[in-house]
DNA sequence: TTGCAACTACCACTTTAGTGATACCTCGTC
DNA sequence: GACGAGGTATCACTAAAGTGGTAGTTGCAA
């Protein structure tokens, strides 16, 4: 099963690191890249045409992410193995690549011959993982999952809302005129909110949610 | 001045772009890295030990950053040009590495041809930036400054934990018991600190300071 | 139709926060 | 020794924040 030639197709928004993917895939004989996109959208495209053996995805690309984009693929009926490639550890990209269809995520910071052999055993139909993937893996299933702070579903939408403008410092009296009601009734809110999320001022509130949203919006 | 090949070293903690970025260099006949490096320390001793013509210093580095890393070298007396390399468009990244002492910023989308130039020219002594960084720079200067914790530094020690303590959403009261001192006194603290800050209450301070830290702490 | 959830508003009241001023102590510098 | 910076503390006062309760209005679901 190996005397033919394995197409494989590359997408990455980084020309630079396309460039080096490709020259270390050349090292191997039974590998062929047979092409590259920069996008989703592309790469949507020319899974479909040309159903390659393997692609190598991106997952943290502008626009379309790659995590959209293997969910299109496998809507459009693409069945080539799929490999995610990315810096992230996030244990929830993780989670969710593999649900959606992923056959593979490993990390670009991984040793570049270990990263050969790795997708060369993606290609003979195995599930491969970078070795810092499979223990995140592991916790992340262990616990029944969560990752969608179940507290913020239990406010409504005017307490999310206000609880956002809390988190860039405004004042209630602030809150009010930007939303056109009595800083009374921002109370009202702002008590609501911080008994859901069983918090002891709109401090900590602050604080929370920069941090739920990881800070810099 | 161009009898003589340039040397330059290249800093990335993903061993797959070095590679696409060795190659691309090596289109350059007068132009030969002699160096790479993973990490930042390393990147400070073969810098200072070598003194390449060029380094290439990719911005997000796991442990210590390519921020940091730009600093220290520049504080052990590295004369090198420094071309920060990275994904992050993020305003405040660039400001801070021009002003730490790099001598450009360049995007890893850059298209490699680009790329191959803008590095030709940083080594001409120019200060070459990325297009998209051109834009970003220009509005970030545009505004009087702030944000570069030139502030923090204006705080005094005690301030500053205090700062801190805010930033975790305590009150005054606890923050007190915490220090054992009284609760007027962190008032005091307080309020020198949201004046040097030019902040207007305690839950700007927390904001503030949580991405600052880039939050989760 | 009834009922409930969400949003709004007001009121009274307590607790925190924040301001300005003054003052004492310590340490290091000139 | 004088002086300033940093840390502490107290007092008096104003301004926000937070709590409890009541209540009117929607709109949607049972």
């Amino acid at each position: 099963m190996s005397e033919q030639k394995s197409s494989v197709m590359l997408v990455d928004d980084h020309p630079l690191l396309r460039k080096g993917l490709k020259q270390l895939l050349a090292l191997e004989d039974e590998l062929e890249v047979i092409a590259e996109a920069s996008n989703g959208q592309d790469a949507i495209k020319l899974a479909a045409e040309l159903d390659p053996d393997l692609i190598i995805l991106d997952l943290n690309m502008q626009g379309m992410d790659g995590l959209e984009t293997l969910k299109r693929m496998r809507d459009e009926g693409v069945t080539s193995r799929i490999v995610m490639l990315t810096v992230s550890d996030a244990d929830e990209d993780i989670v969710k690549a593999i649900s959606n269809g992923a056959d593979g995520y490993l990390l670009k910071d991984t040793d570049p011959e270990v990263l050969l052999d790795q997708i060369k055993k993606a290609l003979e139909g195995k599930m491969v993982l970078s070795e810092a993937i499979t223990q995140v893996l592991a916790t992340a299933l262990r616990r029944p999952q969560a990752k969608t702070p179940a507290e913020l579903n239990s406010l409504t939408n005017r307490e999310y809302e206000i609880l956002h403008l809390i988190a860039k410092g405004m004042s209630n009296k602030v809150i009010a005129r930007e939303l056109n009601i009595s800083d009374g009734t921002v109370k009202v809110h702002v008590k609501h909110l911080l008994k859901k999320l069983g918090l002891r001022s709109r401090v900590e509130a602050a604080v929370w949610m920069v941090n739920q949203q990881g800070g810099k919006l």
